[in-house]
DNA sequence: CATGAATGAGGTTTCATTCAT
DNA sequence: TATGAATGAAACCTCATTCAT
């Protein structure tokens, strides 16, 4: 890494270092969002360095869920798009891509979920509008994807992929536990404390794609 | 209200006060947990008497919670546990009861996301315990409701009710957006802006039983 | 204990209680006056009570200093009032009986360095000077009794018990650790950890008195 | 005082300008410790200013305690090591030096006291031994110049000084009254407020070293 | 571009004391 | 006399952000 980032490409990899650096330290503690201080100090950065590349704290971390959002769609895009299997319907196909992205993403729906209250909460107007318009139109176009895939009337697909996503991370916050309460004796006793996360959600997602392809109008 | 709080009766009347005040603070920013000082001052309390019926902010909140997750879990019960009428099956019921529930306490959805990331992340060990398990008690209890009135195996319908929460969660977290961005311009352009919650709650989760009740096994 | 403490007996008696209590917590940390919360606790009655019989929580360590003075001072007078017995000199006598008080009052000397920083700072101005008298009359009583029995001039008695006291005290507060640095493994390492106070205060009573009667003028 | 402090000799004028302001407050009232707020005011700075150079308000009280006793045992050590000259003793030179620093350190005595109560009772227990142990190694090597200079057998004038403080706390603990105490009219009729403390502490010191040296064993 | 010192609002909690009951 | 609910002033410390260097 330069130590000044003149050139383009230094700058790109310096913004991406402090999106590591944020990553990094909000695995270690879910449930809030790490300090400025911390994330400078991880990426091996003054504070005030961190501010010539975001205006704001919240603006790394609406960052950091973009990235995300735009990987976990092209995989979806990608279970319907890709040629077809006879094996393998796409519906299969796409829960177990997406059960898949979220289990090797551990910090998704955590970040997420904590993405909900404190990062549009505190994120400046333009920059949230952004944010919630990268999303909305990313999910538009992998909503289509679907509908043609499916042969469904237009507008279907983007519903059930919001609501397979709902699933997710309603599912998820209400299995999730802080890690600090994982040792706790009391732990063991929790009778949600046993459910395995990526068992259910593909449970759930069956019985909701089921449903909703097979449900009467 | 009493001065003095003495008899059993004012203190639980006070209580509630101190609990109302926050409410009602919470729902004006519905993603910041309101500060002591003005909740006390909302109650026209000092804001040490707000100490004296809770021990901690976030117990206020997670007494909120516990509240609003008794009652919707009596409301589900009542849509199971009713006396069979031979025009409404309960399902339809009990999404209908759900989704009237979830309609007419607006806050409930919001407070329970921050909760999770704001009221879990600070309650003190103790007091997260008994929280989780009066929960997972009153669930388990309605699940068993559930069983009994659509004669599934044991554990279904604490399945099927964490899903169906987990679908309302998620769609509100998707669907919501802070209020003072209601105003603004790009809210009208903004695609997911449109779509009325009830409306897609209701359809979403007959989509989810009728695939949980219909999907070979 | 009476309910009512109408009788003049059962206000004494009451009085001695809340002392006891006070003292008691005291004993846990000898660093932190014990919250009057907890000495009302501690005596079985409410906090409002106490106030019935003191003015301010400050008093109260006021009174209980007193009365271990008047106790120290005693004991000192006896010393030297005593018939003499060949063996030993009402020196040696004194110095015994001076550190064995100590060592039977460990909370003494904790306390009375405590009290000058907290009691005497916050003590009501009146309280201050009948405590603050009470003290220095005992003192000038003990100190003739020493005049007395080592044909001293006058006034030299009370200057020696100022300085035995002095030394006491101030070899105390260099010694002392808090209780809760004991278990530290720090604590082993520490020199001064392992002097003991009684005999450190004895040999040092001992070279003093016997500079002070020996020293030419 | 510049305003950014980025030198290495900028950030000590700093750190000692804010160890002034509590110093200068804590002489207003030496019963309490000042506030941090008030601290930084009068230091011309922020509140969190202050936290950048100490960790805790403790630490700050400790930073001033361990410079003074820095300066007060190598005022005792010179006084051992110095040259001899004939005509005083480095007894008499030690009392002379240690009874002017004390008179010209006002506040060193009430700060210790207070240090023993408020200080070491919160501090954070790293800090606490760092304290400690600065404290007595400062304290073994001056002991050791003591009995090199006196030819006495080793850890004596460890001992020596020791006492010597202690008789110097003590004392002054005994014999001072809060300031706002002094204006009071009962004040001119306490018999220890017409003791001077210098003179006293000479005297003691001189009895007890006089007793220290002569005392057979 | 990089730094990191400075800022200061903001929030939680404690506790001596008062006073209605 | 006894109670204990109510008070509200402190006090400490954090941390996002700014800005002089």
């Amino acid at each position: 890494m330069v130590r000044y980032a003149h050139a383009k490409e230094d700058k790109e990899a310096r913004r991406d270092n402090i999106l590591g650096a944020a990553l990094c330290l909000f695995l270690q503690d879910t449930r809030h969002l790490p300090a400025v201080a911390s994330i400078a100090a991880k990426a091996g950065l003054a504070k005030g360095t961190v501010y010539l590349y975001f205006d704001t704290k919240e603006q790394i971390f609406a960052a950091l869920l973009s990235r995300e959002w735009d990987a976990l769609l092209m995989e979806v895009e990608a279970s319907f798009a890709e040629p077809f299997e006879h094996k393998a319907s796409p519906i299969a196909r796409f829960i177990d891509r997406f059960a898949k992205f979220l289990d090797s993403h551990p910090y998704f729906l955590r970040f997420d979920s904590i993405g909900y209250v404190q990062v549009e909460a505190n994120l400046p107007t333009d920059e949230f509008w952004r944010f919630k318009e990268a999303f909305a139109s990313a999910l538009d176009q992998a909503g289509r994807t679907v509908d043609t895939s499916l042969a469904l009337s237009s507008g279907t697909g983007r519903h059930l992929l919001i609501r397979s996503y709902a699933l997710a991370r309603g599912l998820w916050q209400t299995l999730d536990l802080p890690e600090r309460l994982r040792n706790d004796t009391r732990f063991a006793n929790y009778p949600l404390a046993n459910i395995d996360f990526d068992a259910e959600l593909r449970s759930a997602l069956q019985e909701y794609w089921h449903g909703a392809l097979t449900l009467p109008v």
